[in-house]
DNA sequence: CTGGGTTTCGATAACGTTCTCGCTACTATT
DNA sequence: AATAGTAGCGAGAACGTTATCGAAACCCAG
């Protein structure tokens, strides 16, 4: 209730000596005595002494903290790149406040415009597929407030981001499918306008062109598994029906599994399926799914990195860094 | 570069009246005029004033943010369970700032400890597998700080926290195995110490109790599917063999279903297997999981509730919540 | 001893807000 | 017309910390 905790000035007070000496102390800087500093720290620990971010942030106008702004935490990719700002964070002793939008605009906006600008010290944002209007983003950019994308990512802004490899991981799952032997490819691609659904479209594209085939068939919509069932339905309406899907991420895949399992349709030997993202999903569902494999622990370390040294120097160049993908081979790109 | 934000005595000298005139009028308080008050909105709209949240911090000892420390945010319950905190938190304009300890008590002590006491007004916490000190947590309570325990709580504390039905639910999942008409039941228990650990133990072994039935075996160990599979292969080394499996989570039920489906024994059919959680994957892998469901979203956002009420009104009386759970039967329990 | 150079420390002003007073000017009451 | 009451505002302290500047206290060379 008193919720009285002791100050610096507290232990002032008990050693007979000056705030400005205690709080030298603390941070043991220079201009203080091995003994002074000593006794400081110990009745600090004594009377178990916090400092208050409040009036160090007020001093020093940094807060130590960032804001991370998501989509959402409740599938594979977002929760491992989270863990891994947050470790990084806590290493160079950041602390991260979590912001979730649900895939929406409107929550996105508001909580960048009503963010205090005063309360973070840089921003780690993950757009929703909703985003076309930049100007919350942009107005953080003009009050030089460091902001670092990762993942989606728009393209007419000028900050650093980080993305897995987009394009060259769907040529890696394109060209996987044409070697099995697979020709009548369809593409489950991600909502329009992201960056990462037309990269990862076009590696498809490009690859098919160059082994001189045609495309499929291409449906965009979400990322959900049920979007992913429903885009098999309409792909599979035709006369002529594709022999192999490449999905945008794992989760529709998974949906298109489901739905050929449902239908009796064998997976793999009649059609063949491919994600993207290692959703560990993806080794439980029977058959397994072939896909491609993104560092997302490494992705939100080095997002987290690269706002960290925006942080820490100003005019720090804005980075465009893009981590390699792998591809890994399971039962539903296998012929027989 | 500069990065001045706009203060209130910006305002207060482009305005030609005093700070706290602006101040009042921020907060549309008593003794202002409505016409200075629209007068001070408006130019503080057009000067994209920010309120400086270290500046209120100070004076009004609250920070409006609410720390969540939690073991991993890379599974289904607990990235729900924040899900459902942040959404409320946002909701009463609080703030949350997230803290893994990857289930190690060493960094929940150390961040318990350093998490400076002046920088959140409350806690949210699910303890490690590990922990068994809890003094980390009694200084809190002793400086008075607001904690609300979730889903792993300990039981020698008091404070308020709130789980899910753990005994009745693992009730329910024997109840529906004896109903089945399985006899030889085996538990894959949790790690000791977890009261969640004791509580669907205890529920299972009551049960058991109450239809005369013995306990086939009951083993001990971690969270995983991996664990679930090693504890498969201790549990069918003997001669006589379990016919069911009650798991104490989804991943566990997983790793078995993996593991009995590799030895081509018919899960459901010879033996079953019933989880805990409701995992999404639990109806992906197939024969499908049957399980109890927890309210992960509802533990998160009634969680936050107590803990914004714990902060609102001290000596608020400590709460001990325990919401129902719910029996989803699936194929892993169908005899044919 | 004197004087210049260190070392160690203390006073004090900031940081941006809120809060407690008190003061003015206006309205209402008699 | 005099007084009481009230609405609106300003001056200044406070919150806990850091930063700047200067003042002791000490050392050692001359």
């Amino acid at each position: 209730m008193t919720k009285r905790l002791t100050t610096i000035k507290d232990i002032a007070r008990e050693l007979g000596i000056s705030v400005a000496t205690v709080s030298r102390a603390m941070r043991d800087t220079y201009d203080v005595s091995a003994e002074t500093r000593k006794l400081v720290l110990d009745t600090a620990a004594k009377m178990n002494y916090r400092p208050n971010f409040n009036a160090t942030g007020l001093v020093k106008s940094g807060t130590h903290k960032i804001a991370v702004i998501i989509p959402a935490i409740t599938n594979y990719y977002f929760s491992t790149v989270i863990t891994g700002i947050q470790e990084y964070a806590l290493e160079k002793n950041y602390q991260v406040m979590l912001y979730l939008t649900n895939d929406s605009a409107y929550w996105e906006t508001k909580v960048v415009r009503e963010l205090s600008l005063s309360s973070v010290d840089g921003l780690l944002v993950c757009i929703t597929c909703e985003t076309t209007d930049l100007s919350h983003f942009q107005e953080l950019i003009e009050a030089d407030m460091p902001l670092v994308f990762f993942d989606r990512v728009p393209d007419t802004i000028n900050t650093s981001m980080v993305v897995q490899d987009d394009y060259t991981g769907a040529c890696k799952a394109t060209e996987h499918l044409i070697a099995q032997g697979y020709t009548r490819i369809a593409h489950l691609a991600g909502p329009r306008g992201l960056n990462l659904t037309q990269q990862r479209m076009q590696g498809y594209m490009d690859t098919l062109k160059r082994h001189n085939l045609e495309s499929f068939g291409i449906i965009h919509s979400g990322f959900s598994d049920e979007n992913g069932r429903q885009d098999m339905q309409m792909l599979f309406n035709g006369d002529v029906k594709p022999d192999a899907i490449f999905s945008v991420n794992d989760r529709k895949a998974i949906g298109a599994i489901l739905w050929l399992r449902e239908r009796h349709i064998p997976v793999g030997a009649e059609v063949g399926v491919i994600g993207f993202t290692n959703d560990p999903t993806s080794k439980i569902i029977s058959p397994s799914l072939s896909t491609i494999a993104e560092p997302a622990y490494e992705i939100g370390r080095t997002s987290c990195e690269v706002l960290i040294r925006h942080i820490q120097k100003q005019n720090y160049p804005a980075q465009e860094i893009s981590l390699p993908t792998e591809l890994i081979v399971r039962e539903s790109t296998k012929r027989s």
